[in-house]
DNA sequence: TTTTATTTGTTACAGCTGTAACAATTGAAT
DNA sequence: ATTCAATTGTTACAGCTGTAACAAATAAAA
C-alpha cells in the first residue's frame, strides 16, 4: 500500500511551518539580523521581565544550548543584561536593557501585523480550525519535556 | 503591546510540527537508521516509481543538495539505482532497487499506522480541523517554488 | 558555427544544531 | 563533615544545512 507524501501529515505539518517561518524571518531576520533562538529569547523576555536561561528554554521549546548562545548574542548588542542571583550563584537572571526592550516592542508590533495579516490571508474559518489542531497536537503530545530529557 | 509567544502562530506551527517528527522519526531514524532527506526521497520514489533529482526536491519540498546527499546515502545501501539518461546525459533517473522497495513498503505500512493513531489521539473533529488548516496555509503561502529560487 | 545562457547535479565552505563532557555551585545522604 | 547527587550554564565536537561556485551537458542566440 503506497503511501501519499504530500497528503501525509507530519510531511504537511512540517511544510506549513516552514512556509510561515520564511515569511516570517524576514522580520527578524532580515530587518532585525536576529537569528530564530535569539528572536525567541528576546520576546519571552520581553513578555515576562527577568528570566533564567533554563525557564527561557522551559518557555520557549529551545535547547539549553541554544538559549545560552542567544543570550551570548543578545548581551554582546547591549540588548539584555545579567545579574547574578546573590543566594544561588550558579543562575543568572537576565532582563532586556533600554535598547533590547525598545527593538522588542519595534518586533512585537510587526509581529502582530503579521499574524493579522495571515489570518485576513486564510480567512477566519481556516485561521481557527488551524488553531484548533495546533492546539489538539500540543495538548496530546506536548505533555513531556521540551527538548528531550537530557 | 506585548506579544505571548506560547500564542503566537508562528510559534505553535513550528512546535507542533517538531513535536511531530520527533515521534514520527523514531520509524525511521531509530528503527531503519534513515534521516529525514533520506526518509522523503525514499518515500517519494516508493510512490512515484522512477523519478529525477530535480522532481524529487520539487515533489518533497527539499533543497537539491539534500536530495543529493540523500541519493548518494540510499545509492551506498542499495536500496536505490541510478540510470544516466540516453538523449539528456545530465539526466539521471532514479529508482528504487528490490531491497529499496522492501523496506519502503515497511516504512510505508508503519506511516500509516502512526498517522492513524495520531488521528485516534487527536479526535476526528481536531484531525480534520488541522488538516483544514494546514490545506490553507499550502495554498495561500505554498505557491512559489520552494525552496526559494536559486 | 560560435557564443552565450540554461539546466542538472555535485561539492567546498561557513554557519547552526544537539550530544556529551565539563566546571561551578548547591542540596541530599550517610 | 564528607560524600554523592542534582542543578545551572558553557563549550568542544561531530553532523546537518544552505549558499555559492562549479563541471558537464544541452538549448538558444548571434
Amino acid at each position: 500500500m503506497a503511501l501519499a507524501l504530500e497528503a501525509f501529515i507530519p510531511y504537511k505539518l512540517n511544510r506549513a511551518a516552514e512556509l510561515v517561518s520564511r515569511r516570517f524571518a524576514v522580520i527578524y531576520k532580515d530587518h532585525a539580523g536576529l537569528t530564530r533562538p535569539e528572536w525567541r529569547t528576546l520576546a519571552t523576555l520581553g513578555q515576562y521581565g527577568t528570566m533564567t536561561a533554563t525557564a527561557i528554554g522551559a518557555h520557549s521549546s529551545m535547547h539549553k544550548t541554544k538559549v545560552s548562545r542567544a543570550v551570548q548574542s543578545l548581551e554582546q548588542r547591549n540588548w539584555l543584561k545579567r545579574t547574578t542571583d546573590e543566594k544561588d550563584r550558579r543562575v543568572e537572571h537576565l532582563a532586556l536593557t533600554r535598547e533590547g526592550e525598545r527593538n522588542y516592542r519595534a518586533l512585537a508590533k510587526l509581529a502582530h501585523a503579521f499574524e493579522s495579516g495571515l489570518k485576513d490571508m486564510l480567512g477566519t474559518r481556516d485561521f481557527d480550525a488551524l488553531q484548533r489542531g495546533l492546539a489538539s497536537v500540543d495538548k496530546h503530545l506536548g505533555t513531556e519535556a521540551f527538548p528531550p530529557a537530557n
